[in-house]
DNA sequence: TCGCATACCTAGTATAGCTAGGTATGCGAG
DNA sequence: CTCGCATACCTAGCTATACTAGGTATGCGA
């Protein structure tokens, strides 16, 4: 997961503002079940992300439970279209290494 | 480049039996050059490789320069083997969640 | 003889993701 | 009514890993 889980994070919250618990989710389902990521990977990255000016959050209530909501700003938004770039030609990049045998 | 570096380098020395500096060389061949990678990255990976009975080496020589040769143990293809799959399913998941608009 | 490519190495650093803990609420089962 | 589980947030500390920045040494061509 190393070095991908910023664009994975923005990617998920691209379309619609998400709480960090929701964003879990929204990776484990957009993936089939692939990402299941831990709170701890999560959280410590949300706040680094807009430490960066990449999200900017704010607080909401819901049934009772308080819930820190996070948006792309547009910053993030360049960002992740640029890391969506470079995850293409690295990804083409490792197909080619493996030989697509 | 974290998390991945294994897999490529056990890649670049499947089919040929190469040297540490041949590895960059390779992968930086294969990727189109996409891969460059510093040898204080490679060197310590090898190492790191050769300690888990991935790799095993032994000294060569070639044109009066001292080279040491990587082969892949049988423990090291199956362990290849293994992290191309999990690649594929990585590579996949990710382009799930990025959405492949 | 000077510089460059080849060929190896390692100490130290940065950082990122995860483990393992903590707090608190709502809700359904028993 | 209470116990456990899902929800929802958080952080201190660990560890692994890739990279930076240095070092050594040889051969070859300008």
């Amino acid at each position: 997961m190393k070095g991908h889980l910023d664009f994975l994070i923005l990617s998920a919250a691209e379309s619609q503002q998400l709480h960090g618990y929701a964003i879990i989710e929204e990776l484990r389902l957009r993936s089939g079940g692939a990402f299941d990521l831990p709170e701890g990977t999560i959280y410590p990255a949300l706040h680094r992300l807009e430490g960066a000016k990449l999200l900017a959050s704010r607080w909401s209530e819901y049934a009772g439970r308080r819930r820190r909501v996070y948006r792309l700003t547009r910053r993030g938004q360049r960002v992740l279209a640029q890391q969506r770039k470079e995850w293409r030609s690295f990804s083409t990049a490792v197909s080619a290494v493996l030989g697509t045998t």
